[in-house]
DNA sequence: TGACGCGTTGAATCAGCATTCATTACATCG
DNA sequence: CGATGTAATGAATGCTGATTCAACGCGTCA
């Protein structure tokens, strides 16, 4: 009879495979891409550098994995907060603070998949990271501005111009370091307020949105630890 | 008498050292960071790879000086257009078209200056780099905004929103790539109103500041040049 | 239990580039 | 024209970090 794998075996696997994953985020959250190194990886899940080709053919392809789980976790979220959301235009209130809010916190992680230095190897996954959570504020921008919302804007631009606006202004390096908490949802609402503005919502309104979205305290929280 | 260097000399060895400096300029304007290495600049400046280090002390340093020139022909440009505006709101929207179009102008190079992958050891240089931009444009901001022609913003945060918001619109790897030149100018303008309107300006009255800033086409074209 | 296959190990290998330096070519000067 | 100091050369060196692979150990099966 061939040899066959115990369900045990394939469970410890599995957690293998997610134990390197888990490293390798955890490195680039805390480091960021200098940081995420075969060694260290491998070292950090408890395993010999050899180990991880047995998992991932290659530094790209487990890179890419992460910044692939990290894209659908992003997307997923974003999605369910435009979901919740009365109508298209609070759905992309929402999708945007969304996103502001967990940017924030999860900060050099996403710097790291979106923004940082890096091998030119995984250059086209960040670009595809950075590709689809456009591509999902193109879509709310489309539907809030078929219900006659917003200025008329070339929503491919404008979700372009968003996705920029909230990395360089709330993660990027000329953000200014989180202080307290406060502080940082503060500027997750200043942020997201220009954001809406620039798509053509007025003042008044704009804030309106933004108040709407703000989540209670515990509840972020809770999302801050998921994101993490 | 101790030796010295005759005036011809001096000239060649300054001319070198820029030959050196366009070199590299123009591989990051082609191929981007990656393409800048030591053997490739000094094949092209026809030179062999020790003599650059005659002139800069190790790849960051030249890396740097590329990059700082760079910086100082965009901020003198952006300070420029500022000061041929009668006013201060419509010198912060000259200063941001200003730097819309150059940015589209010198697309590669200046994604190469601000977002690509790059060497750990040069990305300080480029922080310094959109630091001086967003403090140029924080500069306008708090100008506007004092003569009470804005929504109250935070202009640090504001200024790296609108900065990021540009080079992500405009210049980043999500830009269409350039067709035509009227599409083109159609793109500065439309990420420009974007980004006016972000700050508060009212979409009508943004509108009638982009047009005041579109230059005549023979103007631009001159701008281009030296831009490249 | 013994034979066998799969997963693991980690030191050795490989590759890409920046950087060095012994040598050569050239300028200056008496 | 030598003598001497300066600039240029480019093959060799060094470093960093991904990737490989022969030896090993553990789990599976008869």
């Amino acid at each position: 009879m061939p040899y066959r794998r115990t369900d045990n075996v394939v469970r410890r696997l599995a957690a293998r495979e997610q134990a390197i994953l888990d490293s390798a985020t955890a490195l680039a959250a805390e480091g960021g891409m200098t940081a995420v190194q075969m060694t260290a990886i491998a070292a950090r899940a408890s395993v010999a550098a050899g180990t991880v080709y047995r998992y991932f053919p290659s530094k790209a392809d487990l890179v890419a994995a992460v910044i692939d789980a990290l894209s659908r976790r992003e997307l997923a979220a974003l999605r369910d907060a435009a979901a919740r959301a009365p109508g298209p235009l609070s759905a992309l209130a929402a999708c945007i603070a969304t996103f502001a809010a967990r940017a924030c916190y999860a900060r050099r992680l996403i710097w790291a998949a979106t923004g940082e230095p890096a091998e030119a190897e995984i250059d086209p996954l960040r670009r595809a990271f950075r590709q689809s959570l456009a591509a999902e504020f193109a879509h709310r921008i489309e539907a809030a501005f078929r219900t006659g919302h917003l200025s008329e804007v070339d929503a491919h631009l404008a979700a372009s111009a968003v996705l920029g606006a909230l990395l360089e202004g709330l993660v990027g390096p000329l953000a200014p370091a989180a202080e307290s908490a406060p502080a940082q949802r503060q500027a997750v609402q200043a942020a997201t307020l220009l954001v809406l503005r620039s798509l053509g919502i007025v003042d008044a309104r704009a804030r309106g949105l933004v108040a709407q979205c703000a989540l209670p305290p515990n509840e972020r929280a809770a999302e801050a630890q998921h994101v993490a």
